[in-house]
DNA sequence: TTGTACGCGTTATCAC
DNA sequence: GTGATAACGCGTACAA
């Protein structure tokens, strides 16, 4: 009998070692339900005995699929990718997939030739696709094209449930400004994602639809467009803040422009939640380690990754998976009663 | 000829239209020198007809190795994590490599098996590990066991420099102090990491040695331990401020803590910076968001990455690059003159 | 410079 | 239930 010289053992060490054939070998890996059970046991004694790991490239290649599921993403914030990064992993331990990551440029003119590329070459199980690049229906495009299921994450359902996980943005929006409301606040500013968004475009819904509930009238000039930065959330607070009479309250659609509203009220000597309440949205880490902590609404990120890798990797388990979720207002210390 | 019926054109296929050899294509592939130029632009353009990928499984199955590295931390902070990411990423950008992430739990008793387990079943190519878990040694100790190549990132050289991308952490907080004290601040606070950190002791170091270098005498009243966290800096901060004399300055060994330590100093009713200066350490996303924004140290944490992976995928190149970086101070308007 | 034969470690087919 | 044997797609001796 030849001994492996080097490495690892092979599927081939364990069939010999217990006497069976390889194809018996691979029944037991594969867990088989037609095999005697002594086989098995006899099987599984050597396989723990050897420390045998079947290898995953042999596998891939026989079965003409690998185990890699993608992660596609544009940066959307730091937060939510690691947030997405940890759900996705909870679904896949213990099972055999990994989890290999492509950050995308969204506005390089080559990125959906860089995102097929990396399809073709990888070869993926599956990939999910974050947003806000996940708003592109190129991505889904190529991905059916080149037979890569997918998985889409956004702030509304865009597709069949199968090929995607949202959250109610518009929901979430309408809770958040319905709970300034309800703290006695009736002139409310906003200030809006960037044009082309779609969590842009639900979040706007969901403060009009508030607005409307609370049949309140909503004044343009309270209203701002910003582009998820710090930067043009500064700018929009200072054009809100010079309205006559002054909003009692901001709700900015996202952390980054909340705080960046709180920098222009606080240079205008404004107190925050004395002067002005401000409410944001989706809880990055910045929200809780400004100064007042932000009251914001937060999407349940690794619930939804989660939820994203099952429909992945297990479209049976999946129909128990949720596909819409919702987000929780956290209430913290910058939102005042009038 | 058979007709390949579903999916990719392999290498067969290009070896039948072009009329050569598979070894031949495959040299082709794999841009052995020793090739007649007219072949090789015959069966290039046979590839390009054709859209011929290479499949990465049968690649990996037939060098024994694959082409996956990959990335385990133990999120030390999502900006630095998604900032490695993007690093390594540059570096293998244009190569056959994919980076496969693995987040793992510091403090969970099964991580050593759960690191093994990872590595022995995805057979990566290598991998690089993130601090503060790559002061571990045992999980060095375990790649070298597994024949995976690694390569870690850290605050101090800790291993020879084909293992090793480090910053110089000590160097960088004495000059992060020797600032505070060029301002004219004589009596500086400390926030020290946990111990059993490296980096928490190099800092420390640096620390000392600032102080040494002004000759000034450190007073253990105002050096306070944390762990990283905003509470912990919280806590630290009030610590310091209710010593006599005030100190005029802190330096907080990260971001966090030193956010934690403003606002202690807020709670105080103390205006920073003209009450008091801090520096911070890490330049997250939270430093440049607080008021006022934070002047702190920056790894160049992409650079050091993208170091790390060439050195894990290419060691000729890697002799080119740096293996030790020195990180810059940001400054931004924590600080004042006495 | 190019081709033949075989191995890499696994699964699928189809007999027994 | 179980086992030969042939894929899977590519790389490497070794020969030509």
């Amino acid at each position: 009998m030849k001994i492996k010289r080097d490495g690892k053992p092979t599927i081939n060490d364990v069939a010999r070692l217990s006497g069976v054939s390889k194809k018996t070998v691979s029944r037991v890996i594969n867990r088989s339900p037609l095999l005697n059970e002594a086989t098995r046991e006899k099987v599984e004694a050597v396989i723990a005995d050897l420390g045998y790991v079947p290898n995953p490239q042999a596998r891939a290649l026989a079965l003409r699929r690998n185990f890699l599921i993608g992660l596609i993403h544009d940066n959307p914030n730091a937060q939510m990718v690691l947030g997405v990064q940890e759900g996705i992993l909870s679904a896949i331990r213990e099972t055999e997939f990994a989890l290999v990551v492509r950050p995308v440029n969204r506005r390089s003119p080559t990125m959906r030739e860089d995102v097929r590329a990396f399809l073709e070459q990888q070869r993926l199980y599956g990939v999910l696709i974050l947003p806000p690049i996940s708003e592109n229906d190129d991505l889904a495009a190529v991905c059916d094209e080149l037979g890569v299921s997918w998985v889409r994450m956004g702030s509304a359902q865009l597709d069949a449930e199968e090929h995607m996980v949202a959250s109610n943005d518009r929901e979430a929006v309408a809770k958040a400004v319905a709970y300034l409301v309800g703290r006695g606040h009736r002139r409310i500013g906003f200030v809006a994602g960037p044009e082309g968004f779609r969590s842009a475009a639900e979040r706007a819904l969901g403060y009009g639809d508030a607005l409307a509930s609370a049949a309140i009238t909503a004044d343009p000039a309270i209203m701002a467009e910003g582009n998820y930065t710090f930067e043009s959330g500064h700018a929009a607070g200072e054009k809100l803040l010079a309205t006559t009479p002054r909003p009692s309250a901001i709700f900015a659609s996202n952390d980054e422009m909340a705080a960046g509203v709180l920098h222009a009220a606080r240079e205008q000597g404004l107190s925050v939640p004395e002067d002005l309440s401000i409410v944001g949205f989706d809880d990055t880490a910045i929200a809780a380690h400004i100064w007042p902590p932000l009251t914001t609404v937060r999407w349940p990120i690794q619930a939804m990754a989660r939820a994203a890798a099952i429909k992945l990797i297990d479209p049976a388990k999946a129909r128990h998976e949720p596909s819409l979720f919702l987000s929780d207002l956290i209430e913290r210390a910058s939102v005042n009663d009038v």
